[in-house]
DNA sequence: GCCAACGTTGGC
DNA sequence: GCCAACGTTGGC
């Protein structure tokens, strides 16, 4: 059992998406990145407790509590030629990207990244080293207790 | 929109 | 294998 903090741009996938999207549950896909990739591929299993966080937009911070629903399957946006996702290298027999599942859990009331940064325990999360932009992260089973106890704080 | 930091690419 | 150039990320 691990656990992962994993960023989103809430323009495009918000936490509130997940939680209306069927079963409360997609695919997470898109991500390009080989250190991420190989988290999702080599380490992530289904269970694994994930802080969904938004990135790039007004106010950055931790949304919401999920789950990763399924074990890495490739990432079929990486065929689609002429999308955004396409790889021109990757090949079906050797797929180059995966993609998995994230089923949403339980909204908490919102932790902004400036309060985070005050937090003594978080210190040493790999999202607030300086120049830390990798979307998906692991966070021990500590910091996971401590914002999930933040999150279920009523606001 | 700015810009620091980082990852990737490609020439050599 | 080095490293400069470029593209991207993401907070502010």
């Amino acid at each position: 059992m691990a656990y992962w903090l994993m960023k989103s741009e809430p323009d495009e996938i918000s936490f509130d998406d997940v939680l209306a999207a069927p079963g409360q549950t997609v695919a997470w896909f898109g991500v390009r990145n080989y250190q991420a990739r190989n988290f999702m591929r080599d380490q992530m299993a289904p269970g694994d407790g994930v802080l969904f966080y938004h990135s790039s937009c007004a106010e950055p911070g931790v949304a919401g509590i999920a789950e990763v629903a399924s074990s890495a399957y490739p990432d079929a946006a990486q065929f689609e030629q002429g999308g955004k996702y396409f790889d021109p290298k990757s090949t079906p027999a050797a797929p180059r990207w995966v993609a998995v599942d994230v089923h949403a859990l339980e909204r908490g009331s919102y932790l902004p990244l400036a309060e985070m940064r005050t937090m003594p325990a978080l210190e040493d999360m790999v999202l607030l080293q300086k120049g830390s932009r990798l979307s998906i992260s692991p966070i021990t089973a500590a910091q996971w207790r401590t914002i999930v106890k933040r999150l279920r704080q009523p606001a």
